[in-house]
DNA sequence: ATGGTAGACGTTCTA
């Protein structure tokens, strides 16, 4: 038997429901972890995910902006979210599976364009929220069976990034981001869980912009979407796919899925 | 030097 959980920052659920349902013919996740969804909760398209399958459901969205879910073939145990940095911006929602597994789905703040706390609010609040991400599991993760997905906006690797050199500036490759990452697994004893199967010397991307010129045909990829599994979930990860082809679907989001797949 | 595209929204913001 296994468990497979894709997470996958969709950039609008309304404009990627047919997506969602090639998504579901190809790869038959039992969950599925968006970010972004763009949606208020009362405009969620809750029947069309209903009819492809996914008739568990929790969402927290809002207008225009952020927003997440997780859609699930199997019930939940149990729902809950927390609010970050006092900003209902509806960035996390949790499942507990049967089971046991604590399913956790981030949607961690950009940043902004500017790599300076001091100029730019946006990347004050994404520094804020990554150290608050670690404070949080240094009490909520250790000794459980935990699995933290989501769009963490950072590339913390050098692999993490098409060119290191030239984007170690940049906002989502900053030492002072990749550095809060490394806090956050230290703190929670968590995995870097596809690094485990794809070696750190290797380049792995989920996410290709939009704006630089076909990003995606010359691989100017960035691996900002994450999942990280507590000690004692790890030996239970079967294998951990990137859809890369995904990108190259029409009218793509910029991110793509991330499965990964539980022996249960 | 500060581009380029996409999405939601509404006469811009965010990524």
């Amino acid at each position: 038997m296994s468990l497979k959980i894709a997470t996958w920052n969709v950039n609008s659920l309304r404009q990627r429901l047919t997506h969602l349902e090639r998504l579901a013919e190809d790869q038959a996740p039992d969950v599925i972890c968006l970010q972004e969804t763009k949606v208020d909760d009362p405009l969620f398209p809750g029947d069309a995910l209903a009819e492809m399958g996914y008739s568990h459901q929790v969402f927290r969205g809002q207008k225009a902006y952020n927003g997440v879910a997780i859609l699930s073939r199997i019930p939940f145990k149990r729902r809950d979210h927390r609010i970050w940095c006092q900003k209902d911006d509806k960035r996390h929602v949790e499942v507990t599976l049967p089971g046991g597994l604590e399913l956790h789905n981030f949607y961690v703040p950009s940043g902004g364009s500017i790599p300076d706390p001091e100029k730019n609010d946006k990347f004050a609040h994404k520094l804020s929220f990554l150290e608050e991400m670690a404070q949080w599991a240094r009490s909520q993760t250790r000794g459980r069976k935990v699995l933290i997905v989501g769009d963490l906006n950072v590339a913390p690797l050098e692999n993490d990034v098409w060119n290191h050199k030239r984007l170690v500036r940049s906002i989502g490759h900053t030492p002072g981001e990749s550095q809060r990452i490394a806090d956050l697994l230290e703190a929670g004893a968590l995995v870097d869980a596809p690094r485990q199967f794809t070696p750190p010397d290797q380049p792995l991307y989920s996410w290709w912009g939009y704006r630089f010129p076909q990003a995606f045909e010359r691989d100017y990829g960035w691996r900002l979407d994450h999942a990280f599994a507590s000690q004692s979930l790890m030996p239970e990860i079967r294998r951990i796919e990137t859809l890369r082809d995904a990108r190259s679907w029409q009218k793509p989001s910029d991110h793509v899925p991330v499965i990964v797949e539980l022996a249960a």
